[in-house]
DNA sequence: CGAGTTCGCGAACAGTGTTCTCAAACTCTA
DNA sequence: TAGAGTTTGAGAACACTGTTCGCGAACTCG
């Protein structure tokens, strides 16, 4: 039994009998989230963590199967800042809420885009998440494989858009070098073009992102 | 000049002077895709790819700046890899080429969508994407900055179908394995109807994916 | 009280990206 | 042709990573 290849979700906490444990599944998660958002991605090892605990490495693994578990449980964790209001009966505006607080909470820890784009969490706050998107679409038609595309979608579109937002540091910034050499060289007409729209200067408002943002998603809905 | 903070592109291959390169960054950006494709993501370490070569980890440095220059060039080798026919005139139509073509590109290399998704690789060879894109929305109502959204939003929609089909592996099978228990604890009606039908006999047919993929970027168009 | 179980965690291991270093290999100049 | 100058190749080493082993300590149960 819970043999490898259970979900941690499904793997017990702890035992009820030999020497009481000192800490908890979810303060190990704490802390890693907490380093995360202070250190960056990269800053996630296991020493790290340890050391936030003052604790050595080798005992997280009492907690948890590894970092990958660890990583798992750093997402499904964020997934309990939504806030779940009841539908309202439209679909895009409960679809653009869910979008808008999945922005706003990638903008909150900068490490999360990253991995939700990369591995397909389905924790028990994920799963509640979802629940209420099957409930804003429960008379919307399609499938449930359609719905289940709609959510993963919807996840991808909001970290597109907080990546954007995060402007991802040096990394972007040397994409904007060579862009801009490029249009220097005015070889091409249409990047050139691009480049200088980009270096103009940028008038864009939050209400313009809003507004993409909800066209997106409800094109999603079609 | 060249320094640290150059991409890439911009720094110089060779000298013309001195002891002459047995190696190109091409060939090792080629043995770094040859030992993912076969090995997976996780097989890239300057090692491996230096085995691929016959000769030492310490040898690649001359020709790349570290393992994320590395990563970008072989994001970038692959978008060498699409037909940029000329554009039909008809928006919809060139953009779900575009799209289906990185479906394939990123099928064909399973390691590729989630550097896709992770990093913004704008290299010559992405660039000419990004060129044949905006060349078929020449004519399009929207601004540059919209256009590059368009952009980055078609290749995510291409990634996130690319890792759907590709299955993720285990991953993907532990979380399938937590919904099945919730959906066989019977506490959520959403969930385990939804689970109902993710496991009946699945009928998706090729027709289903292109159309969903192209009903989506058509969407992005509005 | 003693048996049984679990926890904490120092120490060690295999693997990683990266840098230092210096001999070898080449081009250019005299 | 001899020598100076420059660049490459790559072994060895460093700092770091995730992970496992083992054992003493801490607790519950009979």
């Amino acid at each position: 039994m819970t043999d490898d290849t259970t979900p941690i979700w499904l793997r017990p906490e702890r035992a009820a009998v030999g020497r009481p444990a000192e800490r908890t599944r979810a303060e190990i998660t704490a802390a890693a989230i907490a380093v995360a958002d202070r250190g960056g991605p990269d800053a996630v090892s296991m020493r790290n963590i340890a050391d936030e605990l003052g604790t050595g490495p080798a005992s997280l693994y009492r907690y948890v199967g590894g970092r990958d578990d660890l990583l798992d449980l750093m997402v499904d964790a964020t997934a309990a800042e939504y806030r779940l209001d009841p539908p309202t009966g439209d679909h895009v505006r409960d679809l653009v809420a869910v979008a808008e607080q999945a922005r706003s909470i990638m903008l909150r820890h900068p490490w999360l885009p990253e991995l939700v784009l990369t591995r397909p969490v389905l924790g028990p706050c994920t799963l509640d998440v979802l629940d209420h998107v099957l409930e804003a679409l429960a008379d919307h038609p399609g499938d449930g494989r359609t719905k289940l595309e709609i959510f993963a979608l919807l996840n991808a579109i909001a970290a597109t858009f907080a990546l954007n937002e995060l402007a991802a540091g040096n990394r972007a910034e040397r994409a904007a070098a060579y862009l801009g050499h490029i249009a220097a060289a005015g070889e091409r007409p249409r990047i050139t073009a691009l480049w200088d729209e980009l270096t103009a200067p940028n008038d864009d408002s939050d209400d313009r992102r809003a507004e993409r943002l909800a066209a997106l998603v409800s094109s999603l809905l079609q």
